[in-house]
RNA sequence: GGAGAUGUACCCAAGUGGCUGAAGGGGCCGCACUCGAAAUGCGGAAGGUCGGGCGACCGGCGCGGGGGUUCAAAUCCUCUCAUCUCCGCCA
């Protein structure tokens, strides 16, 4: 959600930051529309006063047994123009939150102009890409192969889209998340098992809703539930509706779970293997910090989902998403991309985003200091990583000319093995 | 799923139609005691949110959430959500 006082007190500016988006939101129309509800609202709060001065007077003058039938009538004749009147001012609330509800975040300066992923602007490189003297196999032949990945088993039981892991497989996913939960909480995270269903006002703290609705959640059926999407929802609203205490800053927070999503948009791309599926496994990472800590913690965070892919010696690089791509919520954020031979190119493996306060906002997630005023708190948060695609990214990187896969070291305590075979 | 109870500010909690932005605590700030801290005592401020004003301030809203009754609602009605207890069911 935006700040609406920061919109009025400089128009401008705040609308040349969203123009970097490349879309017309109605900035110019919103404004008239907050102007008039303000109007409105004056009005409406000017009868009220009248009606509480008019109302506090009556058991006085009962007391003195004076005419109270037409000082009544007086009252409540002003009670029905503010009926009136809070009709309108109901539609213009209506208007301007069904706008602040559909409007992206406002990109922070320092976040590169352009349209599309492909303008992302690369930041660092880590590790080179692996050379086979081989003719290397995409995961889903590696797999299907070894016997660890059954994708036909997975469209019986359930469709497209859906995965099965089978023995060193599937314990190399619970090795990823037992790995990556282990590692950050020893960098201060705490760890949250959270729930997996999700109601509307925790969606729509984090953005998800009511935009996405169509393209992104799984809901249930006649209930107002929906399956999590990204942890980032469950564990972003633990502090919903809270005025934390700021001593406690910054909080830190990982969780593993099952992420699930419809990919309404996403027809006919990476249709083969473990990339794009409707339910994946994902650790999330998630930070609340002062709004004036925000932007290192996004290098920190970021740093931290970097480790994991450093730990596991795959090579990646990072770019800087362009305010084409950025994300409907953020106002800043790094893709993690993972070399993935099959594609001979960089694929996302995790995003970190600084929503600033954009969600705390929607979900009203306030800190106040001892003695000072309540302020909305900035939320960070980034996959660290998605566990899917580390899975399928170590196949293919750590395969050998044989068919066989190797662990890589910080696996191999977890998997109790060397090698896949 | 059935029956009952509860839901008040950062936390606990009083309050059943007007004198309640809401007693009293805790917490917070200051002082005393102490080598220091804890405990204790004394004093103090503030309270969430929106609108108006440069400001001192003024006004609206607000007692889980929505709707209603009334001149007037924390208080009455209604729907809803959450928590607790008992029963049922179940991993």
């Amino acid at each position: 959600m935006h700040d609406i006082r920061r919109m009025r007190a400089d128009f401008p500016a705040y609308k040349a930051l969203m123009d970097r988006r490349g879309v017309d939101y109605g900035l110019d129309e919103f404004m008239k529309v907050e102007e008039a509800y303000r109007e409105a609202l004056r009005d409406v709060e000017v009868m009220r006063a009248e009606q509480n001065k008019i109302s506090k007077s009556i058991p006085e003058l009962k007391k003195q047994g004076g005419d109270i039938a037409a000082i009544m009538n007086e009252s409540r004749a002003i009670g029905e123009k503010i009926k009136v009147q809070e009709q309108r001012l109901r539609e213009f609330d209506e208007r301007l939150d069904e706008f602040l509800m559909g409007v992206p975040n406002v990109p922070h300066e320092s976040v590169p102009h352009g349209a599309s992923d492909a303008d992302n602007v690369e930041v660092r490189k880590w590790g080179t890409p692996p050379t086979f003297d081989f003719a290397p196999q995409a995961h889903w032949d590696l797999g299907k192969a070894l016997g660890i990945l059954d994708m036909e088993a997975a469209a019986k039981i359930t469709g497209s889209r859906f995965s099965l892991l089978r023995g060193a497989g599937a314990r190399m996913e619970r090795a990823l998340i037992n790995f990556m939960l282990n590692r950050h909480t020893s960098h201060g995270y705490v760890e949250v098992s959270t729930p997996l269903i999700v109601n509307r006002r925790s969606a729509t703290g984090t953005g998800q809703l009511p935009k996405f609705e169509d393209e992104m959640m799984f809901k249930l059926e006649s209930t107002e539930y929906f399956l999590n999407p990204t942890a980032e929802v469950p564990v972003t609203n633990i502090h919903q509706d809270e005025i934390v205490d700021g001593a406690n800053l910054p909080i830190k927070y990982c969780a593993f779970a099952a992420s699930f999503r419809k990919e309404g948009g996403s027809a006919g791309r990476d249709t083969r293997g473990l990339i794009r599926m409707h339910q994946f496994p994902k650790v999330e990472i998630v930070h609340f910090t002062r709004p004036e800590d925000s932007y290192d913690a996004l290098e920190s965070l970021t740093a931290d989902a970097e480790d994991i892919l450093q730990q596991l010696n795959l090579p990646y690089r990072v770019v800087s998403r362009c305010t084409g791509d950025l994300g409907f919520a953020a106002a800043k954020g790094y893709d993690l991309e993972v070399w993935m031979p099959s594609y001979e190119r960089y694929v996302e493996i995790s995003s970190t985003s600084n929503f600033e306060a954009f969600q705390a906002r929607r979900a009203n997630i306030r800190y106040k200091d001892a003695g000072g005023k309540p302020f909305f708190v900035h939320t960070l948060n980034g996959s660290g990583l998605a566990v899917n695609r580390t899975l399928a990214a170590i196949l293919e990187n750590n395969q050998c000319a044989d068919g066989t896969v190797t662990i890589p070291d910080v696996l191999k305590a977890f998997m109790g093995a060397e090698k896949i075979f």
